[in-house]
RNA sequence: CGGGAUGUAGCACAGCUUGGUAGUGCACUUGAUUUGGGAUCAAGGGGUCGCAGGUUCGAAUCCUGUCAUCCCGACCA
């Protein structure tokens, strides 16, 4: 490529509308241009970019033993009402009616169509295992797109299906699955944790996320500092606590409270720690009142209680919902709790709690478990930094990350759904086993620039990098070194070597900028240096420079380029 | 969907309080001088001031509504 009749433009200034680094520098760098709110336009750099993080999962793909298809977009709205998906989207999903008034959706994953496609082949415990994937524009009406190109409407990935006549088989699949994870973002250049998540709208046995680390991340990562364990914030465990035998129940009594309804208020007037009260809220968990009561200083996890109540929608009760019921907001507690009521675990530690009394201006002291009315007991509060693994009971550490990619164990779910069923050895009708893995693209594009960037631009992982190697060349006028870098630049292209030539009539300082700014790793600067016949070469992973021969040159860069490729996880 | 902010040239912004011919820097065009880290000088081109109503002799500016974008939260595959 030859930047001079290119489609090439870059910015000096931060854009205002993009706030995250990546989003920035994208944009800067003219790799992305925002059309509208989540919705972007790939630019040929851009592209570039993308097209090279697709090659590398679609190796990793092939190596598993996937077939490449593609599936439409636009899917009769049927098909998500058959596996009752319709309304777990609801109005994340782009609907709308064709000219014979028929429902029609832009698919926002696959699980069903791939399930459909699957039923034309597979008919017998013969015709398993099988593994199939694509590259395809998903469709998500998310209510609030944000961080550039992390979280958008329309994006493109690669999702891939598996499918096993029994779980033994499908493990067997994941394994690979999770392998060419490993090796597809390890090529990428990502730092990444796998976590264990919910399995959400997917349903399913067993979901794991693939989280690279950022400072920005949507998603907060619980880790241990010891062993292995690691989960997503919304189901992450800790180390259990000890039960504490309860005082004798009532012993306690009341005190007035006026004005005192929150932690910190009642904290600050009575010297106390917010791990010796106990706070209790109430939800709506598909359309029923339930309190909560957790330790002050805890917040509930939403995700546990949707798991523990098997629920399809908890939200916090609204002000007018609990006039309605006669509750007392700020002075909720679990004794004689006038409605269902469901105690986090950790409270089982404490022996002389201060609650709610259920009544205005007044709060129980000295309150014991088993004063508490009638309740369940379940982990349904959030990790705090430094709370002890569940496993090892070490200290855990808590990061951001965004979600790059994930794996599901499906089960059964969708093909049951979709009438997905082989006969097995026996001649009797099975369900097929089924495994959904997703991978964003733009979205790792994204994640390795938050984590693969200096001051002046980014700083490409050798294999993704939108060129390998920039000729810049000091004076255009220069009728030596533009032969020269021209003879430079049939030779790395003859050495299959991805490079960019520079011979824009701008001046040094410019394409300097330009060469940091889009994250060319080697950069020649054809010179002065011209005089002695040799070049000026910038590696910018050790951001050294050095004078090079100009007979040496594509050797060097070759060697270079191959140390670098070779060197994934550096 | 709640809270906050912003909409003026391709980009970044000033002007708005106190209404009176739409500005600056970068980018772009032409010419000259420059040429190893985002040049200088000169002359130019480019705008329904987000949109719609209203007030007024007169609105980028005041009022009402509306749309869009970003940030925090809710939601989230």
């Amino acid at each position: 490529m030859k930047l001079k009749n290119s489609y090439f433009v870059t910015y000096k200034e931060n854009v205002k509308d993009e706030e995250a680094i990546s989003g920035n520098l994208l944009v800067r760098g003219g790799f992305i241009k925002k059309n509208s709110a989540g919705v972007y336009m790939y630019l040929p750099l851009g592209f570039k970019v993308l097209k090279k993080i697709e090659a590398i999962v679609r190796d990793e793909m092939n190596a598993a033993a996937s077939q490449e298809v593609l599936m439409p977009s636009l899917i009769p709205e049927d098909v998500y009402i058959a596996s009752g998906r319709r309304h777990l989207f609801g109005s994340s999903m782009f609907a709308f009616k064709d000219r014979f008034d028929r429902s029609v959706v832009l698919g926002p994953t696959h699980e069903e169509l791939f399930a459909v496609a699957a039923s034309a082949h597979i008919k017998s415990y013969k015709n398993l295992p099988l593994s199939l994937y694509q590259f395809q524009t998903k469709f998500r009406d998310e209510p609030r797109p944000r961080f550039g190109v992390i979280r958008v409407r329309e994006f493109i990935m690669k999702d891939a299906y598996t499918f096993d006549k029994d779980l033994d088989g499908l493990q067997k699949n994941y394994d690979a699955m999770v392998k060419a994870y490993i090796q597809s973002f390890d090529k990428m250049g990502l730092h990444y944790r796998i976590v264990k998540a919910d399995t959400g709208v997917m349903g399913g046995l067993l979901s794991e996320e693939f989280q690279a680390i950022t400072d920005i991340g949507e998603d907060t990562i619980v880790f241990c500092q010891s062993c292995d364990y690691s989960a997503n914030l919304e189901i992450a465990k800790r180390q259990p606590s000890e039960f504490v035998s309860p005082a004798p129940a009532k012993q306690y009594s009341k005190l007035h409270t006026p004005n005192l309804k929150t932690i910190e208020q009642l904290c600050n007037a009575y010297n106390l720690e917010p791990k010796s009260l106990v706070k209790t809220l109430v939800y709506m968990i598909d359309e029923k009142l339930v309190a909560v009561s957790v330790c002050g200083h805890r917040e509930v996890s939403s995700v546990k209680l949707q798991k523990y109540f098997n629920a399809s929608s908890v939200e916090l009760a609204t002000p007018a919902q609990l006039v309605e019921a006669n509750i007392q907001m700020g002075y909720i507690g679990p004794v004689d709790c006038p409605i269902p009521l469901l105690v986090d675990e950790e409270v089982l530690s404490l022996t002389s709690m201060m609650t709610g009394a259920n009544e205005v201006d007044m709060h129980f002291v000295n309150v014991s478990l088993l004063d508490f009315s009638q309740h369940d007991i379940a982990d349904v509060s959030m990790v705090h930094k430094h709370d002890g693994c569940p496993v090892c009971h070490a200290p855990l550490d808590i990061q951001k990350g965004i979600e790059v990619g994930n794996t599901f164990k499906l089960g059964d779910k969708y093909s049951k759904a979709m009438n997905l069923y082989y006969s097995d050895e026996t001649n009797s009708l099975k369900p097929v086993i089924m495994g959904s893995y997703g991978i964003g693209l733009g979205r790792c594009m994204a994640a390795i620039v938050e984590q693969h960037h200096r001051e002046k631009g980014i700083v490409w992982p050798i294999h993704v990098a939108p060129y390998e190697v920039g000729l810049l060349v000091v004076s255009t006028k220069d009728e030596y070194a533009m032969l020269k870098a021209n003879e430079v630049y049939e030779s790395l292209q003859a050495n299959k070597v991805d490079v960019v030539l520079d011979d824009r009539d701008e001046r040094v300082g410019v394409k300097f900028n330009d060469a940091e700014l889009i994250g060319i790793p080697f950069q020649v600067v054809f010179g002065k240096a011209l005089t002695h016949n040799q070049v000026e070469l910038k590696n910018m992973y050790d951001q050294s420079t050095t004078l090079v021969d100009l007979n040496d040159l594509t050797n060097t860069l070759t060697q270079l380029i191959k140390q670098q490729k070779e060197n994934i996880h550096g």
